[in-house]
DNA sequence: TTCCCCGCTACGGTTTCCCGTAATAAAAAC
DNA sequence: GTTTTTATTACGGGAAACCGTAGCGGGGAA
């Protein structure tokens, strides 16, 4: 079994269930950090020391309080470590359930397995850190059937900018020149009104407040 | 010190430590469930048997899965649970800091007390199950300074009735046939306008998408 | 009752948005 | 290089929203 494990988990007491289900497991006592800054200075000074760790726990949403942070969330604290230290284990255990956001860490971060916050988040932990520890990737279930919407709608960067844009007010008419000035094309007028239509026909709206509920609802802004 | 506690809590290593919370509290070791109509169903027998609990500890969003529930959520636990045993404490522990829906909590729902989970919810339980024993309301403090907004307005019916409606993509010049049909008064497109004009104007708005995004943060629908 | 006040409603002018069509530009196919 | 296809922009008529003003209509006070 894994012999140093760090968490990196701001919300205190997931911080303390998660010390539990790892003595559960017969793992070494871990170590923890409420910030990131905090879980990258640890894992620098533990390569130092020739005592690097085997394991890294982290969120990946931290909340800001007084103590500013560099590092900001789990994905940058993901990608500073790995500059630190290449071969650490990494397992995100975090609320996050969008299927973009965690292809990406696996992807591109490279990380060896995800939990999602949920029912039964404390089988499913021990469940990675075993699989983790045999070299394998290790997902949980309740997102391998994750499904996408029937209904639902890619929003590209334009598409973004569009609505972010009528919900800092400014008129559908003026957006053109936010888009000329950012370098975002298609910029058009027309572009933009088709784009919206598109949207609502997609999404079976018909004003621009439903759309503005069902970003809200979803995430996107 | 409370000796009868159930805890209704749907995510395990939350579960976990709730329950080692409480433990250092001094607490008797508390009663779990993971499902909001199990949590009832033990108040229920507690109560026939005349063993009543003293506290109950609830989140408020629980995650669906193949147990179909009655009771979807901790506000109708709540209020299912009040009318079995109208002196039961009620903590909410849960992730929402809407201050709507926690406002609602307090006045309608009259809970004892909120903790939200985050940073230092620990120590916020803590002391929140000490402060209800002595009789007391408790608030954590992380959620008192977001509630001090400066500009807010007070939303009346017909401005949650109206804004529905938009969202709800009912055309601004439809709204007068929808508010007749259900009594609301006053009625009239001017009114509508007018009471728009004065939320936007409060909140520093111009134009509806703004509001409906605000209104969305808020909670209020 | 009569008058005043206040909130609601009705109306018209202006602006913005919506939507279809046509013109232009860019990209792809030949 | 040219044609075809696609994407983007420009334009114009009509609908909706916006905004100021004027006309009700009910409640309260003298």
């Amino acid at each position: 079994m894994f012999k140093r494990i760090l968490i990196a988990e701001d919300q205190e007491t997931q911080n303390i269930s998660l010390q539990k289900t790892l003595a559960e497991l017969g793992a070494a006592k871990p170590e923890y950090v409420y910030y990131c800054d905090d879980a990258l200075t640890w894992i620098k000074n533990a390569v130092k020391t020739e005592q690097p760790y085997d394991l890294l726990i982290t969120d990946l949403y931290f909340e800001e309080d007084h103590n500013r942070q560099k590092i900001a969330g789990g994905t940058e604290l993901i990608k500073a470590a790995k500059e630190v230290q290449p071969d650490l284990k990494i397992l995100v255990f975090s609320g996050e359930s969008k299927t973009a956001v965690i292809d990406m860490l696996f992807k591109e971060m490279n990380i060896d397995g995800y939990v999602r916050k949920a029912r039964h988040d404390g089988q499913y932990l021990k469940l990675a850190i075993n699989a983790i520890h045999n070299h394998k990737k290790y997902l949980s279930p309740d997102l391998k059937l994750a499904r996408k919407e029937n209904n639902s709608h890619d929003f590209t960067d334009l598409d973004i900018a569009i609505i972010s844009q009528l919900v800092e007010g400014t008129p559908q008419k003026n957006i053109p020149y936010y888009l000329q000035e950012n370098n975002i094309k298609p910029s058009g007028l027309s572009s933009i009104e088709k784009r919206l239509n598109l949207m609502k026909e997609v999404l079976g709206f018909s004003k621009n407040e439903q759309l503005i509920a069902y970003c809200k609802d979803i995430g996107i802004i």
